[in-house]
DNA sequence: ACAAATACATAAAATTCTTAGGTATTAATT
DNA sequence: AATTAATACCTAAGAATTTTATGTATTTGT
């Protein structure tokens, strides 16, 4: 059995979207910060996202109309809260279909010869 | 059931090298251009490799030493036969279980139930 | 003869992420 | 009480990788 302590970071390069707007479809509303350790926490860390990829993420994915903010003061402490749109539900939907399918894909390219030691 | 005709190139981006380690491993040695019909032939079309994503990464995977090359004339025209060295094979059986580790992580992650009614 | 497929290659532009900062508040430790 | 760590937001330069757009040349199919 393999273990990896985090993966490479290539490996996260175009899942990012997918595991952000899967995430708040299953949360419903998040903050960015939120997000980080929420993946992080269900990943035993395999998965780290730093905040110099998520905030472009959320901004973009804002910007294009599949999320919306509404911001929540705790005492003086700003947090930017995210809800998908009707729009980003779809989106969601078809990304997560997309990337169920494409794994389905990897790994019958992968396992077209076992691998020596390995299952 | 989902039907995808394409993968849209983000999901791609971070596999290809593994995509290609794993495949000069099941067939031995490739060419270039057999690599791009040879994948594109096993998913039905769904992953194309572009050939100018494709010979750069050759490039540096032979510079890096996991990969070692032979021209052959077939005729005038030549191709460029790709096989792993012995450090390209450790590295390939890495990057496969990486990846394999990496799709059960994302299984998980996307399985989780929503917290709230909405499928 | 011409078009399509085979087979290699590179380079500008686009995309996305890492790295490295920056600001500020709150909680925990010394 | 002072310092550090954690929380919480953000941006920008640089790196890495891919797309898009070419280019050259040979071989096969019509």
């Amino acid at each position: 059995m393999y273990i990896c302590p985090m993966y490479s970071s290539e490996l996260i390069k175009g899942t990012l979207k997918t595991i952000v707007l899967n995430l708040l479809k299953e949360q419903g509303k998040m903050y960015g910060y939120e997000i980080t350790q929420k993946v992080k926490e269900l990943t035993g860390g395999k998965i780290q996202i730093t905040e110099g990829a998520l905030y472009p993420t959320l901004h973009s994915l804002e910007k294009n109309g599949e999320l919306e903010t509404e911001k929540e003061f705790m005492g003086k402490r700003v947090r930017k809260y995210y809800t998908l749109t009707e729009q980003g539900h779809a989106t969601t939907t078809q990304k997560v279909n997309e990337l169920t399918d494409f794994m389905k894909t990897m790994k019958f390219l992968l396992d077209l010869e076992p691998q020596k030691g390995n299952v």
